[in-house]
DNA sequence: CTCCTTGTTGGACGATCGTACAACAACTGC
DNA sequence: GCAGTTGTTGTACGATCGTCCAACAAGGAG
């Protein structure tokens, strides 16, 4: 025994760790299990490390907000790069990518409700959210103007499938014998040719 | 002072008004303030009282998760029954009801984003979690048959609805701020229309 | 080699958690 | 009136929570 027990990271590398840790806390206990002990055990380091890195639990859980809000549209953009500079084809893919991991994961829901459940509470948490789901609309609007739709209508129809999209996600999620993840993508691509085709 | 301090109720008015009492604290506070004695003092008892109704905080939750889904059933069907006996009118009824108060209540979002979250973690919950969400479905699959809806399009189209709303709930809910509840009520009615008229 | 900065540890602290339980108040049957 | 039953209270207990901080380890500057 006695292994070395004292590790110096760079800093950043730290920060991330924790949040990582953080992440896969959340997905594997929900916001009940994110204690502060229980994600310096996962990361691996001393519980007194977190407060030397952020300003409490709240601060760690929103950066954890920010970064994992960074990974799933990273996974979104990865997806519709696969395809070609066709806006429709974009626009199924990132459908698509919607259902299968790792965007379908229950895992990831469960982290994304623990962020949920704290909008109310933490004003900082509901600007994240403001900022996030904007960001995810307004690019959703700019495929959608290069699919051809008017802008009159740009606003809603993002919205329209923003909102389809999140709930085929949640009750695969929470459910996932209730439909399968061709389902939702049938149902969803179905949806989007009726809004594109309608004009 | 020394007020009775001792008031004995019919036991099932007690459970009644402490599943209440959790349910306005999980409105108001979220998962995280749901304690026994936030409880016991909403529902102006003492803390060793819950104990006596329940085993332990779980089962209360899970109870309150029951009674809530009957009230939001509820609304829905008094919305639905202020119209006449046309499906479609009933429809249009429930999908105008989901985006009014008191079905479109942040309040209620995290009460149910509460239940989300314990999804994972209490199989009792999970159980809970599928079946008031396949009654739900069932009941839209039985109004959209009466809509002139097929039987092998019946399923999807019901899961498909359901997310949507559900998905425009969820947000409306979450940020009010980004749009509003007509706009909510215009792009559901124009979806369901979509789905209707294209048999 | 020595000092100094700094990432890191591990435990202490008070608060709060869920639960259990003895004492007490009200109602019932007699 | 007088026991017996039962709803109710208040508190005590151990566990766990977030935060804080003195002590320690590693690396760089002189």
């Amino acid at each position: 025994m006695s292994q070395p027990a004292f590790s110096r990271a760079e800093p950043d590398a730290r920060r991330l760790s924790l949040i990582e840790a953080t992440a896969r806390v959340l997905a594997a206990e929900g916001v009940g299990g994110a204690s502060v002990r229980a994600i310096a055990v996962e990361a691996g380091v001393s519980p007194g490390l977190v407060g030397h890195y952020f300003d409490g639990v709240d601060a760690l859980i929103a950066a954890t907000y920010a970064r994992v809000g960074e990974r799933v549209n990273a996974a979104l953009e990865a997806a519709m790069a696969g395809t070609g500079d066709d806006p429709r084809a974009r626009l199924d893919a990132y459908v698509t990518a919607s259902f299968v991991p790792p965007i379908a994961d229950p895992g990831l829901l469960a982290t994304w409700i623990a962020f949920w459940s704290l909008v109310k509470a933490k004003p900082a948490i509901a600007a994240l959210h403001d900022d996030i789901y904007a960001a995810y609309r307004r690019e959703l609007e700019t495929l959608l103007a290069e699919c051809g739709v008017g802008p009159a209508d740009l606003r809603l129809t993002a919205i329209a499938i923003t909102a389809l999209v999140d709930g085929l996600w949640l009750e695969l999620c929470l459910s996932p014998a209730s439909f399968t993840p061709e389902e939702a993508r049938a149902i969803a691509t179905r949806h989007i040719a009726a809004l594109l085709d309608a004009r």
